[in-house]
DNA sequence: ATGAAAGCGCTAACAG
DNA sequence: CTGTTAGCGCTTTCAT
């Protein structure tokens, strides 16, 4: 591998100019920048990260941990398209970006990024105390994503959970429903109760009871909110709609209603949340809440990098707002419909 | 943050001892390996990987690139499984994993792997001799995922992708099928020809033609696959199956034989490949071909953790099994119904 | 605008 | 088994 010497040797000039020729090229001669340039591309030359990492105490990279009971981590409907973001932004940034659900690490998770020397870390999901001050204890900045630490220097980006499910709410609403059932995923126990929240405070504004025979709590996957759900249709009485704290909890409804001969939406509607992949392969296709997986990609790096740079974000916690896609999984009742057109046309 | 000097001061030795107190911790005597342990923790150190990089000339950091006109990258029905399990394989190794596709990148791709100094690189679906030599040239082992070069020194593991459609082709066949259309989606070159080529020839095997009016050609999209064979499906003569190259063009032939109002699989079977979350989210649940991503992801970790050590892969390529999971979107006709059971029973 | 020298934190001979 | 010494490739004062 060629290093600064090589280009140095070849170029006729010191080290040192060669350094200032890649950091910080206006300190250095139009003449002598373009000789070193040509010199570096003669011998091959890339600098090292490594080396320049040591003197500068940057390493350039962020490390990325999702919380291991988050499985799978990477083929996540809601962690897969903010990491995917993230990378993107990053690398254009010229960042590097270590990845790792903290699952598998014998010692204390994120002692892997720790002795990596990444410039700072994105939290995904769950953490605890332990592991958010093995960075920060070491002066490592932190943001947190989708969960909250009331610590000072901690910073939190957020999706506003309970936003998303009150828009849902209140567009159902509009839509003509007065019995809407509730799907809840069993995740983690932040989002589950914002989520959570957001209904009993949407359903209480609207004026709506929350009929417990219309709830149901399932692990997120398809087949067990399916049964759950096949169950809760079994009975006499069924809400007029389903809404599900994520896509995959919101197919399984939806298989569960087609299995007991409901036409979706004509007999029974579903709305999902994450806007993911699922919802147009589902038939008929999702309606659901985008969490707009690229702003919090984008808010989580923008408040890593300020950090980084030394600078505070400027707030301890940044929330991103969710949106209802409309597809074919709602129907707009009759008089809601009448409503619709008096109002608007 | 404290150094070995640090440590070295507070348990009374060298920083040569503690060094190999961390290195080769059975060349120090137990006595002073412990003195050493205790000190370390007192004073909260953490071994250096940038500094240990800059002499050993390994990071314990490899690369994982994704080509970039797949995107998503990492939300991606086949690579994305296959980066969670090398992910997960690696980080259990003690590596650090770099993840990009090559996007947005204004060099070379892959410039920015080189000057984080990476061990190896995995590179994923196409790329092309510059980048590849831009690693092996520098003597950075490389293994390429479904992708090959001629070339001395590049690996590659490949998924078995002709055998994959035989496999299906078989099955269909033996299921009683023998009008057998062909969704392909417009992938890489590399991958379509290999699926095509295997379809070709099972197809020869079964004794059975190809017909061009229940083949195309698609993207990879559920849109695209719907609007082809919903045009497909509208003419007099229909095959009695239609076998699609990923679940994403599957989903978009279900949806659009459902829209023609056949039944599926009663009037028309489908099936997918990749065996993604969309198999279990389709109604019905979509037949389909698993690559084993896993298998493909611990493969390619070993051929590359080989190279690093300095040996030489068993052989220039390695091809990992498809496996068909039998789901609810293919019918088995009468006849063949009555030659199962008389064979098997 | 350029060069010389020092040193980042660690490992790897080489002695002892 | 342990200490001494040199140096990885680079940036950064400090001179010039």
């Amino acid at each position: 591998m060629p290093t600064i010497v090589d280009v140095a040797r070849v170029a006729g000039v010191s080290k040192s100019t060669v350094s200032r020729a890649f950091t910080a090229p206006h300190a250095v001669s139009f003449h002598t920048l373009k000789r070193i340039t040509r010199a570096a591309k003669s011998v091959n030359y890339t600098p090292n990260a490594i080396a320049r990492a040591m003197i500068t105490k940057k390493t350039g990279n962020i490390g990325f941990i999702i919380y291991n009971l988050q499985a799978p981590a990477i083929v996540n409907p809601f962690y897969g398209p903010i990491l995917e973001s993230v990378v993107e932004i990053m690398a254009r940034e010229g960042y590097g970006i270590f990845i790792s659900s903290d699952s598998g690490l014998k010692n204390n998770p994120g002692e892997l990024m720790l002795s990596k020397q990444v410039d700072g870390v994105i939290l995904a999901s769950r953490t605890n105390a332990a592991i958010v001050s093995s960075f920060t204890g070491r002066g490592i900045p932190v943001v947190l994503l989708n969960y909250r630490f009331n610590r000072a220097g901690v910073y939190s980006v957020l999706s506003d959970d309970a936003g998303g499910i009150m828009n849902a709410v209140r567009y159902l609403f509009d839509a003509g429903h007065r019995h809407i059932g509730f799907i809840e995923g069993r995740f983690t126990r932040f989002i589950f109760r914002r989520r959570r929240q957001g209904f009993i405070d949407a359903m209480k504004a609207s004026g709506l009871s929350i009929k417990p025979e219309f709830c149901a709590v399932v692990a997120p996957a398809i087949e067990d909110a399916f049964d759950s759900v096949y169950a809760m249709l079994g009975r006499e009485k069924r809400p007029s709609v389903l809404l599900c704290t994520n896509d995959v909890v919101a197919v399984g409804a939806v298989k569960a209603a087609l299995r007991r001969g409901l036409r979706v939406p004509e007999d029974i509607s579903v709305v999902g949340y994450d806007n993911s992949e699922l919802c147009t392969a589902c038939q008929p296709a999702l309606t659901s809440i985008d969490t707009n997986t690229r702003e919090l990609g984008r808010k989580a790096v923008e408040y890593l990098l300020k950090q980084i740079e030394g600078k505070k974000p400027e707030s301890t916690t940044a929330t991103v707002e969710t949106r209802l896609v409309e597809r074919e999984s709602v129907a707009i009742k009759q008089a809601a419909h009448a409503a619709l057109i008096r109002d608007y046309h």
